[in-house]
DNA sequence: AAACCGATTGACTGGTCAGTCAGCCAGCGA
DNA sequence: TCGCTGGCTGACTGACCAGTCAATCGGTTT
């Protein structure tokens, strides 16, 4: 019988149009009807499963952070070696892109570097990831893995921003992404970073 | 006599005007009114000096930014060793922050990280900075002064997007932002960098 | 078969601005 | 003194679009 399958159904093509669609063209330049059309949905559908346009990018957003930020904390407490983690949270970042690369288009350009909009609204979730990027260098700092004379958060920010940067060089195709470069990118991140933070 | 003043005048009153609206309410949410409003001056005057409003950010980006690219070009042809030119470059970034934090402000928010409006008309003018960039990694590279094996497409990118996370950091309060913090930050992403790229 | 109910539809409205334009005013040259 | 020019003014308009809502549809319960 499965009576409830069609609401869930539409919600998620509703939400799969609007990655598209945001995607394509940038949320600010896109209308709720291109979300409809884009969804093969009426335009009042739109409202009655989301609030507003708003809340369609922000459930977009929040779902796949809520990932990220798991990933990380769960690559933390796995206790590999500091350096291993960096990589594991550069990995996961990388990867993220490489399965769905709109969705990451999305979150990036329209929250993530949205600073004066959706950042806005999403900054405590955002540091939480700077925060627990921190944690792993600070904890690395006190095992004598990496140099003591640098401020965590700074390298938290630099490590984040680096990453970021790369993934805007593939969604804007300043550099070329094949699946060499997605590898080749993780490591040449870490490897920069961590040799200039080991003790030599 | 100077006779021509008051047309020179208004204009850059305009200008500095809408560099603090800007930075205060962001671009998009900001009206021609606020502008006009700020720089106490009547709405229509903005579009005497101006096309559209599209066209005063415009000029605020490319005229600070044609700055960074001068600077970047000339510190290279200036010969230095390649991580003082690294060291260069992050300083004249850092210093562009903290001589002026809301222009900078405006220019990383609303253009370079705003892919998909701004930056897309302003692209080409981005690019140059990471090609230049790129370009003191690779000369670095041929003189045996960093290791061969890393792509320095990809370095210029880490590099700079390392710096625009910390300003990014700064602009919204997410780290502290004192001169101490600055002289870090740039010694920081240098010697990150490049400890990780020179040879062992 | 009749009442009911949630999903679905799309025409319509209200508010918001970017950009226009008809004209004002101050100084200058004739 | 009288145009004349060009910086300057701000009320107005046309376009755009998020969000509303009254109506319809299809299935389920009584």
């Amino acid at each position: 019988m499965a009576s409830k399958a069609p609401p869930i159904d539409k919600r998620r093509q509703i939400l799969d149009a609007a990655i598209r669609v945001f995607a394509r063209q940038g949320f600010h330049s896109t209308r709720v009807s291109d979300i409809a059309d884009e969804a093969g949905v009426a335009y009042g559908l739109v409202y009655h499963y989301f609030k507003s346009k708003d809340e369609v990018l922000n459930e977009l957003f929040s779902a796949r952070w809520s990932l990220l930020l798991t990933a990380i904390e769960e690559t933390d407490r796995e206790g590999a070696s500091p350096r291993a983690k960096l990589e594991a949270v550069a990995g996961f970042i990388v990867d993220s892109y490489r399965h769905d690369p709109e969705l990451m288009k999305v979150i990036i350009v329209e929250v993530t570097r949205a600073a004066n909009s959706f950042g806005r609204t999403h900054l405590a979730e955002i540091r939480r990831a700077y925060d627990s990027i921190a944690k792993i260098v600070a904890d690395g700092q006190s095992a004598g893995a990496f140099r003591g004379d640098i401020d965590p958060t700074f390298v938290s920010m630099s490590f984040y921003g680096a990453i970021e940067q790369l993934l805007s060089g593939w969604i804007f195709e300043v550099i070329p992404a094949s699946d060499t470069d997605f590898d080749q990118a993780r490591s040449l991140v870490v490897a920069t970073i961590c040799d200039g933070l080991e003790p030599r």
